[in-house]
DNA sequence: TAAAATGATTATTT
DNA sequence: AAATAATCATTTTA
């Protein structure tokens, strides 16, 4: 056991930062949501906990800074015990600090060792998931030459998913929910162009935001627009002399694609037959 | 692994 | 403001 004394404890952060230690700091945005004030009982041990309380928030000050060079020093100077449990250690922003240096040094295995064993609070998941993702893509980047695209990060994903202890779970739904698509394409045939008020009653009928229904619509559309250009063009190569039966003479000489109005296959992308259940 | 599906975003047009 | 085309990012499928 090398103990050092807290006392010994605080005149090393005080020596590497003066000014942080000295008093109360109000950087902007500092020290919010996270970490309660009262998070240690109060009785036990009063003055290593104070120690120890000062450590977390000289290290969230450092991480916010971004003074990772610092911080990193500051961590190498902390007392160590072999299993790692100590008033120190027990900090989140110590554990947080402690990724944060180990993922710029690249020390990845540490990184993952330090998320993987330690449960951390919701306010932390964010940054610690961009790390674990991150440190992930570099690793899978360096065993292949190139850059990883987008499918590629997606694959890393797979093969990697974040721990339970950054992450609660809770999964983000890229597709809709069927039942959520049948409401959508049922009301789609009835009226491809709903007014705003439809908009946010299927809104409501489906769990879904106004925005996400009118971009839904905005895709359907694009799409089934896209699909019918397709069909003409094919209907085109096959019947290329078919004759144009054209209502009066509004015809421009150019045979160029034309505004196509009443015209409208009904959503060929999909061909099937909008079954709702 | 390529390609298709799908939801979201951006820039331009109307 | 809303519609559109083009494009992006993620997810699924072949």
């Amino acid at each position: 056991m090398v103990f050092r004394s807290p006392l010994e404890l605080f005149s090393a952060s005080r020596l590497l930062l003066p000014h942080f230690v000295d008093g109360p700091t109000h950087l902007p945005g500092s020290r919010s949501l996270e970490d309660p004030p009262a998070a240690c009982p109060p009785m036990a041990l009063p003055g290593l906990c104070f120690s120890a309380s000062q450590i977390a928030s000289v290290c969230e000050t450092l991480e916010e800074t971004g003074d990772i060079e610092r911080l990193a020093r500051f961590l190498w100077s902390l007392p160590v015990t072999t299993d790692g449990r100590d008033s120190i250690s027990d900090h989140e922003s110590v554990q947080r600090a402690r990724a944060v240096v180990a993922f710029h040094t690249g020390s990845f295995r540490e990184l993952y060792r330090i998320l993987e064993t330690h449960r951390f609070t919701r306010a932390s998941h964010g940054k610690l998931q961009a790390m674990w993702l991150e440190a992930h893509y570099r690793e899978a980047e360096k065993l292949r030459g190139r850059p990883l695209g987008p499918v590629d990060k997606y694959r890393v994903r797979k093969k990697f998913p974040l721990p339970r202890t950054i992450w609660d779970g809770e999964q983000k739904t890229h597709c809709f929910k069927e039942r959520t698509r049948g409401l959508l394409r049922e009301w789609y045939l009835q009226d491809p162009y709903p007014n705003p008020g439809k908009k946010r009653e299927l809104a409501h009928a489906t769990g879904l935001t106004p925005t996400q229904v009118g971009n839904w619509f905005k895709n359907r559309r694009q799409r089934d627009r896209a699909a019918a250009a397709k069909n003409r063009l094919q209907h085109h190569r096959i019947y290329p002399e078919s004759a144009h039966a054209l209502s009066g003479g509004d015809c421009s000489p150019d045979g160029s694609a034309e505004h196509d109005d009443g015209e409208t296959f009904l959503s060929v992308t999909d061909s099937d037959s909008d079954l709702d259940v």
